[in-house]
DNA sequence: TTGTATGCGTTATCAA
DNA sequence: TTGATAACGCATACAA
C-alpha cells in the first residue's frame, strides 16, 4: 500500500511528456540537458513536492545515507549524550541515524550488526557490549573495507579508527583527588576487564596510588560483571568493600551506571559509617543532588559521538581505502564539588 | 560497493540450474514446489547462508517491517524505557524499530515522520513534541489509513489509538498525598499546555485540591515553555514561588526532566526554607538519592511501549482498515518514600 | 511443477 | 539534447 502520496520520476516524465531518464538528468541538474526542460522539470517537481525514494536509491546505489549506530543501553546518560552528538553531525552531511541496543547481549550485538548491514547502513559507530568475545563477523566485514568506527568501548583486536574518552587520566585524577582528600584505602567498583575502558580506569587507579606510596590491593576491586545492570550484584560489592577485613574509606566507580546504582546502594549500606569518600564516571547529573554533592569523572559524550561521526563520514565518502587509523583520545574532565565525602543520614 | 557477502536469489538459481522464480518460491514454501526442489534449495540457501535483501523486499512489497518512534529526547528515562517496551515487542513481531528525536522542534518533527514515512516504515509510535501545532501532514497521513498510534503525549485532533499513563489519577494520588502530609500551599511545576499530559496533570492537581477544600491559585502553577530543557527556567520557576506573597511549602512536578531539574534547583534555592514538600513524576531513581528520599510518581513507559506496540503491529498486519480507536490508559504509580520533606543542607 | 516477464523507483549506458 | 533499456533483489501473474 502507498500511504505516502509521494510522486516518483514516471509521474513527472508522464505528466511532461519527457522520458524518465530525461527528468532523472533534470532534477540532478546535468548539463546535457537544456535550460528548457531543466526548469521546466524543476518547477513541475517542486511544484508537486517530489521526493526521491530513498529506498529505490538505496537498492540502486548499494548504499543508503544511514549510519548504524550499536550501543548497550540508550538508558545511560553517556550514551545518549553521544547519541546526540553523532545526529548533529549525520544529521548535517544528511544522514540518518540507526540506533540499536544490544542490552551487552553478544547475541543481540550480532544479529542488530548484521540487520544493519543488511539494511545497506554505510557504516558502523560501534560500542562493544561486556560479553563480546567472537569478533570475526566484524573483522571480516573491516577488511572487506566496510567503514567501521569505534567508540567508548573499543578493542585492539579490530583496527579502525577509534574515539574514547581519557578513561586513564580520568581515573588517575580521580584517585588522586581521593587521596588528597586524605583517603587511605579506596575501593574501586567496575565492570568486567573485558572491556577496554575498565582496564584502562583500572590502570589510572593504580598508577595513582603507586605514585602516592599507597599499595594496590586486588581485593579492594570489585568486578560487577552486568555492568550496573543488576542491582543486587553492585549492592554486595559494596557490602564487601565495608567488611572489617579490608574496610575502605572511600570508592572510585567506573560507569555511568555503576555510579548512579552505587551511590543507591551506599544510602542503604553506609549508614552504619560515619564518612565515605565518594568519586565516579557518571555523565548524570545525579551526584549534585546528594547531600553534600559528590564529586564525579565527567566523559565528553557528546564530543565523542561527533568526533566519532565526523571520522567515520569521512571514511565513507573517501575515494580510496583508508590505511591509517586514528586513535582519538578526549579529555574526561574532573567535577569537584563541595565534598567528596558523603556524610550518611 | 558491496561489502556483505550476501547472496541472492539470483546465485542461488544460477548454481542450481533452477530459475529465480522456483528459487523464490521454494524459499517461501509454496505447495507448488516440489518437495525435491524445495529440499534442495533449502539446503543451498542455508548453507550459503542466504538473506533476503531486506531493501529490494521493501521497494517490491512498499513496505520495511520497520516501525518508527519519534520521541522528544531519548536521554529522558521515560523514553528510553518506553523504546526499551517498544524494542522487545517489536523484535519478538520481527520488526526492526528506528527512533528519532525531535528535541522538542516542530521542523524536527516533521522532517523525522516525512522521512520515516518515506523509507517505508510501516507505521508509526509518536510522542508529539511540545512545539506542535501544525498537525495536517499527519492527519493526511492518518485519513490515508497509514498506521499510527500515539503514546505518552497525544492530542485529540488526530483519531488514532491512544497509550498513555494515568497522568490524571497520578497528579491527584501526588497532590493528596502532600496533602495529607500537612502541606498546605501546593506550588506545580509543569510544561505547556499544549502538551495532553500537561493539561491531566493540571486537572488532577486541582482536583485533589478541591476535595480537600483548598483553593486552586493559578499564580502557583509555573509553566516552563522548554519543558525542563533550559535550567534557568526551572531555577526562576523554583524561585518565584518561595516568594513573599506566594510562598509555597511544597512542591509538585510534573516530568521527568522537570523533576530532575527541579530537585537541583531546590539544592540552591531552597537552603533558605526549613522544609519543603515535594513530589514529582519520574521515571529515573534520581530521589532515591535525596536526603530524605523524597516521593515520586512513577511513570509505566515500558509497558507503555509495549502496549502502543502491539496495537500498532495489529493495525499493520490487519486487512481491513480500523475504525475503532483504543484509549489504553496504563496506571501510574505513587512511589512513597521515607518523607516528602526535603531537608536542606 | 517450473520458467518467463514485469514491476517496485532510480540511475547509467548506449543509441538516436 | 533526449530516449530506450538494463540493472539493483525480490515476488508474482501468467505461460508452458
Amino acid at each position: 500500500m502507498k500511504f505516502d502520496d509521494a510522486i516518483t520520476i514516471k509521474d513527472i516524465a508522464k505528466a511532461l511528456n519527457l522520458s524518465t531518464s530525461t527528468v532523472s538528468r533534470a532534477l540532478r541538474g546535468r548539463y546535457e540537458i537544456s535550460a528548457e526542460t531543466k526548469k521546466l522539470v524543476m518547477e513541475y517537481a517542486e511544484r508537486m513536492n517530489y521526493r526521491p525514494n530513498p529506498i529505490a536509491l538505496s537498492l540502486k546505489e548499494q548504499r543508503s545515507k544511514a549510519i548504524g549506530v550499536v550501543v548497550s543501553e540508550i538508558a545511560n546518560n553517556f550514551f545518549s549524550q553521544a547519541i546526540n552528538g553523532i545526529e548533529s553531525i549525520a544529521y548535517n552531511n544528511g544522514y540518518h541515524v540507526i540506533i540499536t541496543q544490544t542490552h551487552e547481549s553478544k547475541e543481540r550485538e550480532m544479529v542488530n550488526i548484521q540487520h544493519l548491514v543488511s539494511r545497506s547502513v554505510d557504516g558502523l559507530l560501534l560500542s562493544l557490549s561486556c560479553e563480546t568475545t567472537d569478533l570475526s563477523y566484524l573483522k571480516q566485514l573491516h577488511e572487506k573495507g566496510f567503514p567501521i568506527v569505534q567508540f567508548d568501548r573499543v578493542t585492539n583486536e579490530i583496527d579502525t579508527h577509534r574515539v574514547t574518552a581519557d578513561n586513564y587520566m580520568g581515573a588517575f585524577q580521580a584517585t588522586e583527588h581521593l587521596i588528597a582528600q586524605g583517603f587511605r584505602k579506596i575501593g574501586h567498583i567496575t565492570s568486567t576487564s573485558n572491556l577496554s575502558i575498565t582496564r584502562e580506569r583500572l590502570q589510572g587507579y593504580r598508577d595513582a596510588l603507586e605514585k602516592h606510596n599507597m599499595s594496590y590491593d586486588a581485593g579492594l576491586v570489585k568486578h560487577c560483571t552486568h555492568g550496573g545492570m543488576i542491582y543486587d550484584e553492585v549492592e554486595e560489592a559494596v557490602e564487601s568493600l565495608f567488611q572489617s577485613r579490608s574496610k575502605v574509606d572511600a570508592i572510585f566507580t567506573a560507569g555511568d551506571r555503576l555510579t548512579t546504582v552505587t551511590l543507591s546502594a551506599l544510602k542503604n549500606v553506609a549508614k552504619k559509617y560515619k564518612q565515605v569518600g565518594f568519586i565516579g564516571f557518571t555523565n548524570t547529573n545525579l551526584a549534585e543532588l546528594f547531600t553534600p554533592p559528590v564529586s564525579v569523572i565527567r566523559q565528553p559524550a557528546f564530543e565523542i559521538g561527533q568526533s566519532a561521526t565526523e571520522l567515520l563520514i569521512r571514511m565513507i565518502e573517501s575515494k580510496r581505502p583508508v590505511t591509517e587509523f586514528e586513535n582519538r583520545v578526549l579529555p574526561s574532565s574532573l567535577i569537584i564539588r563541595e565534598s567528596s565525602a558523603l556524610i550518611p543520614s
